[in-house]
DNA sequence: AGCACGATTAACT
DNA sequence: GTTAATCGTGCTC
């Protein structure tokens, strides 16, 4: 498959459908990688090849990490959304000042979900320079609040259908990576979050690629 | 009603 | 390596 730059807004067959997200986050973060996210802004498409991803909430055990186990692991107001139906944007704010962007995955009435946490710039580069100021190319996507400030991504994108064509934001199909360039490790930033969930691998990246957040830890 | 902290980033020393 | 920025959320009182 080949994947060229299109100003083509629906590119029918090529966005991941339901099915694809309809399951364990962890599955679905590693076959998320390679794969491209776009985002539709002021009719331009805004595109990055995905390279690092974080897990949270799989399907078997409670995953103290994931704001999904917040309120006894019932829904609130920020996290109705992990627990509605998959393929469904998941974004919140954090730190007083980033978004971040997740997938919901898995079964309603779970909460699982995929962090996306870099970006590899593909189209609408002179669009990613603009939202991220004063940044060489090397910044604008390696790390989670920051691709969401160079793809436009806030509390407007929360709840959006990732399935559904004519969407402002989706992903598309693409091969997937060799094996042997996945990695895993520890999910990032976790702070108090107590064994085992601290240290379990749930992120997952390319090697080797630039544009991943914390490069240099342990590959699996 | 009040509080501690966060799935981070950028600018420091 | 350290720390400020900055505010919504969930939890305690």
């Amino acid at each position: 498959m080949t994947h060229v730059a299109t100003s083509d807004t629906t590119r029918p067959g090529l966005i991941l459908p339901h099915a694809f997200y309809a399951r364990p986050a962890r599955h679905v973060a590693v076959d998320l990688l390679g794969k491209w996210l776009v985002r539709l802004l002021d009719g331009q498409r805004l595109a990055g090849r995905i390279v690092e991803t974080e897990a949270y909430c799989d399907d078997s055990a409670p995953d103290l990490a994931c704001h999904g186990s917040r309120n006894q692991g019932r829904p609130t107001a920020r996290t109705a959304v992990m627990f509605g139906p998959a393929g469904y944007a998941y974004v919140y704010f954090t730190y007083g000042l980033h978004w971040m962007f997740n997938i919901v995955t898995g079964r309603e009435g779970q909460a699982n979900a995929v962090l996306i946490r870099a970006l590899e710039p593909l189209e609408g580069e002179a669009a990613m320079r603009r939202l991220r100021p004063g940044r060489a190319r090397a910044e604008w996507t390696n790390g989670p609040a920051k691709l969401a400030q160079a793809l436009a991504i806030d509390a407007a994108l929360n709840g959006a259908n990732l399935t559904r064509p004519g969407g402002v934001i989706w992903v598309e199909d693409a091969p997937p990576p060799p094996g042997d360039t996945i990695c895993r490790g520890p999910r990032i930033g976790l702070g108090q979050t107590p064994e085992p969930w601290h240290s379990i691998p749930w992120r997952y990246w390319l090697a080797d690629n630039p544009f991943v957040s914390r490069p240099g830890t342990k590959k699996g």
